[in-house]
DNA sequence: TCCATATTTTGATAATTATAGAATGATAAA
DNA sequence: TTTATCATTCTATAATTATCAAAATATGGA
């Protein structure tokens, strides 16, 4: 991963709105949520949080799909996989000791498992 | 964690600079490095990297001391622990299938065996 | 076709942030 | 105490970004 594509990601988890929006669609998984419910859940605008989307679709961090007239959101978790990878690369010279310890984020294996 | 504190540890690390001297300084694990070293090492100048330097202390993510005359900077791998567990907390709901993979890190098992 | 719903785009404004240069503060050695 | 080194703080400037209101686009149903 690039050092751009990483601060771009930062950048765009870096403002309340996303980063909740964010959190909304990671904890939604793959099915995703219609930008409306999105807004509407977050109390915020649509043209505002459509602006915020954007920005972290242009990220990478999220995808969307017109389904009828919705139009659904969904957090990208390989682009999610790729920056806490690249933040903690080479950690302590390899000596490990340094990463984040998922296992207090309370959500398994499944994944995991399936890359090692 | 609060969301505005992952705001500003996002904010803090969504910047060329601070993103490329915070893994460096992950890279050299709790030992650290002296801000010169690290203003020389990036190829910035001093006052711009205290700048950024003092950002980043500011949002929790690294901590710094003094040396003598050098100010020793070193990342605080605790707090990236919990940035990265609240960015993926009860992710799909908790069917799992959604965390980073660490394996990809290249960083093993120390830390994350010890607070698992 | 006409209307309603869902979302995005546009344009303007207000606020935040990065950078550079000069000056200041802190420590150590001569 | 004088000097050199390392680092930070201050001041000003340039650039980026979030938000709001209004208009535009896209889809589906009457």
């Amino acid at each position: 991963m690039e050092t751009t594509t990483a601060v771009d990601a930062l950048q765009a988890l870096a403002q309340e709105t996303r980063l909740t929006a964010f959190r909304l669609l990671v904890e939604a998984g793959p099915e995703g949520i219609a930008a409306g419910e999105i807004a509407r859940t977050l109390g915020v605008a649509p043209p505002n949080l459509s602006f915020h989307l954007s920005a972290l679709v242009h990220a990478g961090l999220v995808t969307s799909r017109r389904d009828g007239r919705q139009v659904i959101y969904a957090a990208d978790f390989d682009a999610m996989d790729s920056l806490v990878g690249f933040l903690a690369q080479n950690c302590c010279r390899g000596e490990g000791g340094c990463l984040p310890s998922v296992e207090q984020s309370g959500c398994v294996p499944a994944r995991r498992a399936g890359k090692a």
